[in-house]
DNA sequence: GGATAATTTGACCGATTGGTAAACATTACA
DNA sequence: TGTAATGTTTACCAATCGGTCAAATTATCC
């Protein structure tokens, strides 16, 4: 639920002879890879530098290195944290549940987490968009299978006629697509909603309006052509 | 409907004191221009640097730099150069027409252009996940005015029921990520669909799906809840 | 309280960054 | 064909990049 659990240590630093880490290798890290977060969901790897995250972190530069020894390791300790939970709401998607109560509450759970985590989505846009190099095997591996097992059960659900038929993975894209859209192209939707309605308000049109989209546009109680 | 063609002189070499731009110019600022998209679209501003696109463009630097005098001016002029053809599509919306052919043809032209102009998508999605920090005014105004322009369209039409009644601004904020994601997410898609989805077909998929989706979702003969 | 391990820092390194100066080469045009 | 304007290149600059090092400081534990 939360995006600053740990799931794992995740680096040792380089002076640490112990095994356990220190109260504040942990306080540290969680600094580093906050302000990390800040700067590489902005910037992308190649456009953020390590003195950007110091000053954000209110950190010396050999300080950052002393618990992370590369930009690289940065960056990978803070997808592999965010990775996992990113992948929740899909995860959640039950094949035993109501096909619309389904479909509604994950676009409702995605368009949350643009609301809530923008940083985490902007991280994982700017590298797929650089072409994924640091994380192209958890796209193709643990991602894929996720994909690849959902697509399953929407499937299943068309051929029952419970939705309407459509290709699964489109269908996953779609909904992937307009609810990041949120968080990855915010500055572009407050420009063009001005601010008459860039206010409280958006989220609940944006979340009427796609569950109208996808409800609608999956009813299976009607002859496709 | 080129992207290549021009609008405008991009710029004047600061060596030229007359004002008619020569062969020599044309050609090599294409050229230049031609590099930069291939960098910038990959990289973002920050991340690209000008000897990556002198590489690319097969010139010296200081060469580079006696067309465009600065970072700056490449991108600006890149982005000046692919803006107004970038908005083609949801220009020609077309009030007159009938809703669902509207529709269709203009999720047909997006996807199109996802698939054709790759790069230029990615330019974009960069500069506005970045914080758009060099197209700002553009948003605010050019693009926010004909968005509000085709809003009103649709409005209409959903005011007389053609089509169901939606918000006008989700409606193109949405068809917009669903299509360009097939640009900027690219490899995800990728990764995703495997090698088995990923050929000839993909194209055709995408639309299949997303003209059902938009088509069927906005549906006026139904009552909304 | 002192020894030891963990943490922090300033000074510094070579490589790369965006950009310049000026010499040199080429083109256009009379 | 000469020459002035245009185009290209080599050598270079200061600033910034990712990263190292050793010395100084702080926390921990007996």
């Amino acid at each position: 639920m939360n995006f600053k659990g740990k799931q794992q240590p995740v680096t040792i630093p380089r002076a640490a002879k112990t095994l356990r880490r220190t109260r504040i290798q942990e306080e540290k890290e969680e600094q580093i890879l906050e302000a990390a977060l800040d700067v590489f969901s902005v910037s992308g790897f190649r456009g953020s530098t390590i003195d950007q995250i110091a000053e954000v972190a209110r950190m010396s530069k050999p300080n950052l290195l002393y618990y992370f020894r590369t930009k690289e390791a940065m960056h990978r300790a803070l997808i592999d944290r965010v990775l996992y939970t990113w992948l929740e709401p899909l995860r959640a998607f039950d094949a035993e549940g109501n096909p619309e109560t389904e479909i509604r509450s994950y676009i409702r759970r995605k368009l949350e987490m643009a609301r809530d985590f923008p940083r985490e989505s902007r991280l994982f846009a700017n590298e797929v968009l650089q072409g994924a190099p640091h994380i192209e095997d958890e796209l193709k591996g643990p991602l894929k299978e996720l994909v690849d097992e959902k697509a399953e059960v929407i499937r299943a659900w068309a051929k029952s006629g419970k939705i309407a038929k459509c290709d699964p993975y489109h269908l996953i894209f779609s909904i992937w697509s307009t609810t990041q859209h949120y968080a990855d192209f915010d500055v572009q939707v407050r420009a063009v909603l001005g601010q008459e309605h860039s206010g409280e308000g958006r989220f609940e049109d944006a979340a009427r309006f796609l569950e109208q989209l996808f409800i609608g546009g999956l009813r299976p109680d009607r002859l496709e052509t």
